[in-house]
DNA sequence: TGATTAAAAGATATTAATGTCTTTTATTGT
DNA sequence: ACAATAAAAGACATTAATATCTTTTAATCA
């Protein structure tokens, strides 16, 4: 396992808000919840966070609800990962040996040292929007229920 | 973070084995632990399950201990991530989305399983005796005590 | 046989991530 | 002001990973 269930339930989330923002203002956490099958209070303090830092708006009230502003499209996946709280991800040896880096590499440090440098250019290049734009259509029933 | 703490406890214990093993025929759980500061009983489960898929040999009491086997060398990281229980490692989407698979794929299913292949294949190809090899004089600092 | 040693096994504790429930706060419309 | 709505916040429960402690089992030696 790479990311953390928080992580997939905020992609997962803001994409929902996504699309269907596209038809009205307002998305409620009860029907991101229940179509996305996520826990609808634990759903809650993972938005609140992406609120915070100002990926989503929210509203609260009648009509209230969540919304996508112009930071939206923006956020990297690798920002996301921040903002769901993995504690340390990909900084440390992850063949937990101690003492390990470039000038006292463990054997493996090099080969692992380069997947880790691709996998975080792909998480730092790849925003939300782009995950929109792709494949809109086959894309949609990724993100739903099962 | 990728592996569990119980991986990175078998891999460098199995290495101290190694390692202290050229000495003596047998290395105790207690000089393991105290030299590679790892909770000792914690580690004593895990060395347990690697005794059970024989990847060392023990021996109790007096002049017991742990040490390796004709398998230690041969075994693969990837075979001492099965054993020290990752749940399901890269098995799902690692975005979490659903329904995700080469059939129909998530925006970024081909190229993270790009990145799964290339880290898979390190996995199963390194075994424990390549660490051994490699570059052993600075490689003994790094799985030792911070 | 009895004492000693060390791993194996079992029971319990701690911690972090996840999940659930209740109360509070902000917004809207009457 | 009041009722209704929905997010925010807080309290508490559950679960899995990690950690600690105790008891049991197997091996050695006197």
């Amino acid at each position: 396992m790479i990311f953390s269930k928080s992580f997939g339930y905020a992609l997962r989330g803001v994409l929902y808000i996504e699309m269907a923002g596209e038809s009205k203002s307002m998305v409620q956490l009860d029907e991101i919840a229940r179509e996305l099958a996520i826990p609808r209070h634990f759903l809650g303090k993972v938005m609140k966070k992406l609120v915070k830092e100002g990926v989503v708006n929210s509203l609260k009230g009648p009509f209230g609800g969540f919304s996508i502003n112009e930071k939206t499209k923006e956020t990297s996946l690798l920002q996301l990962v921040d903002m769901t709280g993995e504690p340390e991800e990909f900084s440390s040896c992850v063949l937990r040996l101690r003492k390990c880096n470039a000038k006292n590499p463990c054997p493996m440090h090099h080969q692992i040292e380069s997947l880790r440098q691709q996998w975080q250019t792909l998480l730092t290049s790849t925003t939300i929007g782009d995950l929109i734009r792709k494949d809109m259509p086959d894309f949609i029933k990724s993100i739903a229920v099962i």
